[in-house]
DNA sequence: TTAACATATGATTATTTGTTCATATGTATC
DNA sequence: GATACATATGAACAAATAATCATATGTTAA
């Protein structure tokens, strides 16, 4: 490469970083999508989410189906509940929890379909 | 509740628990999604996948955008690389990265909706 | 209101992980 | 080959986090 050439690529790349940048959604909302990512990163709730893709299940079921500890599912279902991935309702002495929205079946199944390559 | 209620409540917790067990994947496939949830469950990792969605890119150029170091940037494009979530090209002393498919685009996009309700 | 059951929560501990620093590898130009 | 530049990698350290244990809260039925 001529120095020329040089000066001209360095002053290119410079564009193409400038354009990305402001282009780039601000740091709060990447922050709060690794977040959301993050909670999906760990293979008890995974395991979690999908025990409840068909059907609702109380923390007891999870713990016996899934052989965890109840501490730990009832831990682990407070973050879920708190990325508002799952919902609950309460009915007798137990609850029931379920999947949120759509949006959680559909991040999940596009991560099996990434995974099942 | 009776005490005859009661029992059938448990039978019928017991056959949602079994039928769950039979649809759940191996606890393998589960591992490997939570693992390539992870990978994309941290802000800087996060934040160079996106500076890809639209073009490719070199590490100075990342690491120039995203005021991290050289170094840094490195390791986590190793992480990206090993999790077939991006691909890479040399050109002469850089090497350019880039989105590895569409499946990539399709799960951070899938999570911003979840993240900006 | 007490006993029995279901779930939630706080503290502690062991493990995982991202960054930094130093250095190595790879490529182009002189 | 020597130099300069771009990227990769290994070791060490600090911060984040999941499981466990003990205990608290909430609900039902006697």
């Amino acid at each position: 490469m001529s120095e020329k050439e040089e000066k001209e690529f360095l002053a290119a790349r410079d564009d193409v970083v400038k354009k990305v940048l402001e282009a780039q959604p601000d740091d709060e909302i990447l922050y709060d999508l690794a977040e959301l990512f993050k909670v999906f990163g760990d293979s008890t709730r995974i395991k979690i989410l999908y025990s409840m893709f068909e059907t609702e299940l109380c923390v007891n079921d999870i713990a016996r189906l899934l052989n965890l500890s109840q501490s730990s599912v009832s831990h682990q279902l407070r973050i879920l509940k708190s990325s508002k991935l799952v919902k609950f309702r309460r009915e007798g002495k137990s609850i029931f929890y379920s999947l949120d929205d759509e949006h959680v079946r559909a991040i999940i199944s596009m991560g099996m379909e990434h995974v099942e390559e």
